[in-house]
DNA sequence: CGACTTTGACCAGCGC
DNA sequence: GCGCTGGTCAAAGTCG
């Protein structure tokens, strides 16, 4: 598990079918009553991937590490609501989803993906009923042709909804670029779920996040307060439920190219 | 001893 | 109605 900057508390675990690794559920046990309840279930594709979804709104101060992460995706997300993707990104003439909230108890969106394979880190969301963010952590391209890699990576692993993209010096600090993709629901599923992207969407989000020279810096602060978070709670961390692997490998990764940004 | 995890049981929704 | 599935409950076990 990645600590979110969340205290959270297990409830149950099940088989999910079609999948032989169990899905664990958590509830948000900061504060009394916290409505917040997450799911982490094994990539059935690739193992290394963490699917965790988010339910719920926190009713209290997030802290730091999580309003930190939580503002960074709002960020991201407001971002491309606001660039040339937001006719497909606000069917329905709503351009402001109820997640996109600047408040410190923002509804985490609902699916972050995180992958512990070699130094990959990854993290993503959908939801049927909100749209599709998908920020891929991974290493970073070797060119800047953003559009290009977003096509590529989305393309190599059906069924998963992050992949890994090639390396390279990107975003110091980071040695990656986010692949940040914005669907409207309930297509944002059936694309993700059938791997068609549609090459203009992804060429137009590509160009978004080019053009925001801020973007590395704040997914960074993301990441690296979401280790942060990991290396002060190394139980959260190294609680390994559900038989799956902690990831502080991986995590150990990300530490060392964020101090060295 | 308190906090947390484990795990079988229970319940609701859904399709047949 | 029945069976399947996903989500939750709660008692028992574990750990620091």
């Amino acid at each position: 598990m990645i600590s979110d900057g969340c205290q959270w508390r297990k409830y149950g675990q099940k088989l999910a079918k079609g999948n032989p690794c169990p899905r664990a559920y958590y509830r948000c046990t900061m504060a009394i009553g916290c409505p917040v309840r997450k799911q982490i279930q094994r990539c059935v594709r690739d193992k290394t991937i963490l699917i965790t979804t988010y339910e719920g709104k926190h009713n209290h101060p997030l802290p730091p590490t999580a309003a930190v992460l939580a503002k960074t995706t709002s960020a991201a997300a407001s971002m491309l609501l606001s660039g040339s993707t937001a006719t497909e990104a606000a069917p329905n003439g709503n351009s402001n989803p109820s997640f996109l909230s600047s408040s410190n108890n923002f509804l985490f969106p609902h699916h972050f993906l995180y992958s512990n394979s070699s130094t990959m880190a990854s993290l993503s969301s959908s939801s049927p009923n909100y749209p599709t963010i998908t920020l891929d952590l991974a290493q970073a391209p070797l060119i800047n042709n953003h559009s290009l890699h977003s096509q590529r990576a989305l393309s190599s692993t059906p069924n998963c909804q992050t992949q890994n993209i090639p390396p390279s010096n990107g975003y110091p600090g980071f040695q990656g670029h986010p692949q940040m993709h914005m669907l409207p629901p309930p297509q944002a599923q059936h694309l993700l779920l059938n791997n068609q992207y549609p090459s203009s969407l992804m060429g137009n989000v590509g160009a978004t996040i080019a053009s925001d020279p801020s973007f590395g810096s704040k997914l960074a602060i993301a990441i690296s307060s979401m280790v942060g978070a990991s290396a002060t709670n190394p139980g959260m961390l190294n609680g390994n439920t559900n038989g799956c692997t902690n990831i502080s490998s991986s995590t150990s990764a990300i530490i060392a190219h964020g101090d060295a940004s």
